[in-house]
DNA sequence: CTGAAAGCGCTTACAG
DNA sequence: CTGAAAGCGCTTACAG
């Protein structure tokens, strides 16, 4: 003990790595890091994986899916003890990649249709149903939608928004959806769209802040107010949300807890503990801030 | 080579690393990964050392010295093969972490005073002259200049701002300087110093967009209007910056081939190849928006 | 309880 | 040119 303090001995963790199977290493497989929501999730996993002594490998996976295989790949040749999923794949895709790998994945702020995998996330669905019943509260009839085209951002948000305009008896034919990116680049592309249709919607719910960002900054542009002309209301409440005018009212995601629950679970798994359940669904919240209004007719 | 393929062989990149003295694997270092300008400085980097065949570790120091010793180690004890460091330090510090490791660092983004250590950033004190003089051009005379206390987004751009105002003419004494951090927060709590002043300036230069946004949102909810009433000058050119109202006049920073040389060049210095320069400062740009105007008075 | 040996999965240097 | 041995820096199981 002497001699460690000694000559600040400090045990080579490659060596280490070999002899245990362990590398105490995760890998963080995302779309895009530098997406605000993502970059924010990676941040509280790389915090709480340090307390327990984990460190974090991360990867941009571009959207493509032989890249997010060759990514798993490698990460398999590099013995990470398990991974954390920023990203949907359709359930068959899931399974191509669960078979590359012989270690725990768990998916974190997305979910996967009919999969087995231990989740954190919210409630899209319900979340989304809030969203169009907030917007149907205030009055607004002609209501638009944009979703991408993956299952929590798309399928599951479209589902809550139109079963909530629906409860609120909204005619289908005044209700217009949109697919998109969850992107600025996205956004501005739908709001493109929206303002040559011939009878604009009051109300424009979209399935992320960055998407509404966008397309905020395309109506301006074009002399459409928000929310005089048009009211906005997305969901993620990333940081940015508040700091923008309008400022979004949105739907606010846990992203601190979501990071946190989901880098816990993944260390259970690795160390074989058994979990109390697979799918963690953390509450969200109704945020109000100034981007919807009363539609004016 | 038939068994290999028939088997899908995959070396293992641990024993590989153990008998190779190289993992393979490049650290970041940062103070806040979810910061939108690290956040895409590390996903360029990922993205360049992803073609070159590294992986990335990424680390959050949170702004404490003793917690970047602390990574530091880790690093070393995992043996990576290089660093790449978004953060700056005094010189003393920097000589600190120099000594706890024995592989090459690369600064990226930052400059240390009097440091040889490889950098890749821009000329922040040219590019601070230049706003400064965008702005008098402008017409302003009563100026506010924030920086951080930190060497390039504090003392070097401060320099330039003030030579550039001073080559200009303007009298020292109708220049007001403040410190803050480089955040949303930073900037609130200055624009609130700023809006309590007797003599509100005309224009204000932030070290950094995030500043200037915290900044402008603040002043939008004090009844004081961008550019009408102050100009905002900032500094990074983030994606965002396009994205805000007004649209950020700013100095853009190549943030993309930042991130790409400081990876080409760490993998140099990791293959011991020799480098043409230590310090290569990349060309910037004025990007002129909609948050500056002329004075009203 | 202490200390030497075996082994994790590779690569490299060397013997045949 | 091929194949067996040594060794990277640890940990674990076992002999003394």
């Amino acid at each position: 003990m002497n001699t460690i303090e000694k000559y600040d001995y400090r045990p080579n963790q490659v060596a280490r790595g070999l002899i245990n199977h362990k590398t105490r290493l995760i890998g963080i497989v995302t779309p895009k890091v530098s997406n605000a929501f993502h970059a924010e999730l990676i941040s509280q996993i790389e915090a709480e994986a340090d307390r327990a002594h984990y460190n974090v490998i991360i990867s941009n996976i571009l959207g493509n899916f032989e890249n997010e295989k060759k990514t798993f790949r490698i990460m398999k040749d590099r013995q990470v003890d398990g991974i954390i999923l920023l990203h949907e794949n359709t359930p068959d895709e899931m399974r191509e990649l669960e078979e590359i790998v012989d270690f725990p994945i768990v998916l974190a702020s997305v979910r996967v249709k009919d999969s087995l995998l231990p989740t954190v996330a919210i409630d899209d669905e319900r979340a989304a149903f809030e969203a169009a019943r907030y917007l149907c509260q205030l009055g607004h009839v002609r209501i638009a939608g944009v979703f991408s085209d993956s299952y929590s951002t798309g399928t599951l948000r479209r589902k809550g928004f139109l079963e909530g305009l629906q409860s609120w008896g909204i005619d289908r034919n005044s209700i217009s959806l949109y697919t998109t990116e969850c992107s600025f680049g996205g956004g501005i592309a739908v709001a493109t769209e929206i303002k040559n249709q011939k009878n604009l919607p009051t109300a424009v719910f979209f399935a992320s802040d960055e998407m509404a960002i966008g397309a905020i900054n395309y109506f301006q542009d074009h002399g459409i107010r928000v929310p005089e002309d048009i009211s906005v209301f997305s969901f993620d409440d990333i940081e940015l949300s508040g700091f923008v005018r309008p400022r979004l009212s949105t739907i606010h995601q846990p992203i601190q807890d979501i990071g946190r629950k989901a880098t816990d679970l993944l260390i259970k798994l690795i160390d074989e503990k058994p979990l109390s359940q697979r799918e963690f669904l953390l509450p969200h919240q109704v945020i109000v801030r100034d981007s919807c209004a009363n539609p004016r007719d």
